[in-house]
DNA sequence: TTGTATGCGTTATCAA
DNA sequence: TTGATAACGCATACAA
């Protein structure tokens, strides 16, 4: 039996393959590939050159056998539609392609229970790095995550707890700040409305509400919200259910930018005035927020700013100095615009 | 030294571990585990209690390298935040979530180029199935596709020549469709506005001049195109130079809804009745081009339904037996609404 | 700076 | 139906 040709393998150039043509050990050439500067210049050469020849690419399934690493980020999101996320996990990948790593992507459809599988399915690579969106794991999540032996970073949100690193932004304060904008501009009896409302729409109530009772004008006859996912569809059903339960309405501010744009579109239909008669905020602020007519004043959340910031900062952990700020707050900004220029 | 326990692995239990608990050999485990019904009833209820206990999950990374096959399905799209591409990846997870393979995702940004990086990076890993968007690939990435030695599916589109297998619609017979209507609807200066201008777009544009030029209603000066990427934004932009260049303009065919709702806000803004003044047709239809006013007439395109079909079509090939049809056309449907109702 | 021996956790091969 | 043995392709530990 000859030895170079093994015999299960599809035949493709091994490492081995590269170090008898490069006249050197295997281990050289894998060091030469890793760490080009701990060969000698001239030996490396020769390696990139045989490289080159056989058409070596190496083999990421032996090398993280071999390491006891793979070089993968696991990524968990609850939506790969969601534009909000899309833009998150596109900053992941731009931030990623140029090096060693690939992106293992996990959708939880909004389900804790899907995130605990994904993430013990996840574990089982050795991931370099885990990022996961939000910060409402369930205790056997946090767990896994804790043990998982790589850093983490949570994504979307802040908190004050941490599994290892968190990367967003306050979705209560961006809530808050919302309201006290229609409040300002004028508005009285102004609504939530809200689908989906997972844990960030959640707390992005709890600053409406806040914020409105501050100003003595909550009544929750002025929520109307749904666990049925999101869609301009149903922002423009539930603005009628909201309008039908209380005619008085002069505001509205939305769980999201889908959500708004139901509104504005319905408004529309029932020759509702904007921002005359109705004012309304959106939330993450879509390209459309700004070209609408009225444009609709919006919540800007960097998104793809917490996925790019999210891969720094396990790539420093990686490189072994993590951030001295393991919660890093990208805040948000108010874009107003004519939807509430009453 | 004692064997039992591995002095680099991270001391998760092992197939070893669980052959030894469960008093049968390494390989007996490994086939209860894959092939349940070639293994005795007794063993494998003893196998099964000792994977419990020790929690034991399998390495795939040992997995593939033994097995020289990855349980993982390649997938190659153009844009990670494009809902028609979300929506197909969303059909390929919700299809894959139940089996045993793990997905991996690559973003090509639109460049054969970067196509041709990542399927020699995807094809490192052996993967047990590829699927790729479009039907334009370069000849280097298409001999890379077809030395995959797993099976292939190319998506969204349908040509006559697939690598191995396509799942998609004709989009030149969409575009054709889409302006025919416009012109059975009466309108005879249809524009064609455009964004980004991919394979599919150009397309779509073939397909509208064929239709134009049938009816002898063609003229270059119609057609408004850019490289730029697509947006609501870019939608409204285009649409004032397409007035500008033409200013008798009665209909407009769109490359897609983002760029349709770009025109219908412009002409909102304009005071331009639609769709007594101008007809408005997208492509794709989003969600939102029926709750807009007026409603937007467009072309509906089964993007997820593209996603689980080519996922079926690659089990089958993995299991022995590729379909018969080699190409599913999976058409789409003309929706008309308020915008062409003249 | 370079090489040798060995192990990573699993599956294919072949024999029992 | 079950098991012993030998890969799979690479990286770690240690020696030179």
């Amino acid at each position: 039996m000859l030895k170079a040709r093994s015999r299960r393998g599809g035949g493709r150039p091994t490492i081995a393959d590269v170090a008898r043509l490069a006249g050197v050990g295997a281990i050289t050439v894998s060091r030469a590939l890793r760490e080009p500067g701990r060969v000698s210049e001239e030996l490396r050469r020769q390696i990139e050159a045989a490289v080159e020849e056989l058409g070596y690419v190496p083999d990421p399934n032996a090398r993280a056998l071999a390491s006891a690493r793979a070089e993968v980020f696991g990524v968990l999101v609850p939506s790969l539609t969601n534009n909000v996320f899309a833009e998150v996990v596109r900053g992941i990948y731009d931030s990623l392609s140029d090096g060693p790593f690939r992106i293992q992507l996990g959708n939880t459809h909004y389900s804790g229970l899907e995130e605990e599988r994904l993430l013990q399915l996840f574990g089982s690579q050795r991931p370099a790095a885990l990022i996961v969106a939000g910060i409402d794991q369930t205790p056997a999540s946090r767990n896994l995550l804790q043990n998982a032996g790589c850093p983490v970073v949570q994504v979307m949100e802040i908190g004050p707890d941490p599994v290892d690193m968190m990367v967003g932004f306050s979705h209560l304060d961006g809530g808050r700040r919302a309201t006290e904008h229609l409040i300002e501009a004028g508005y009285r009896r102004i609504g939530f409305i809200g689908a989906r409302m997972d844990p960030r729409s959640q707390r992005r109530l709890a600053g409406y509400r806040a914020a409105m009772q501050k100003a003595c004008l909550f009544d929750p006859r002025l929520v109307t919200t749904t666990p049925v996912p999101s869609s301009v569809t149903l922002g423009r059903e539930l603005f009628r259910d909201a309008l039908a339960k209380m005619p008085t309405l002069d505001g509205v501010f939305c769980n999201n930018d889908d959500i708004a744009l139901g509104v504005l579109f319905e408004c529309h239909r029932a020759s509702i005035s904007v921002p005359t008669t109705i004012g309304i905020v959106g939330f993450n602020d879509l390209d459309m927020m700004e070209v609408a007519f009225p444009s609709i004043t919006s919540i800007r959340t960097p998104r793809y700013e917490i996925g790019r910031r999210a891969v720094a900062m396990a790539l420093a952990a990686i490189a072994g100095n993590r951030p001295q700020e393991r919660v890093a707050d990208l805040g948000f900004e108010l874009k107003r615009r004519e939807s509430t220029a009453r």
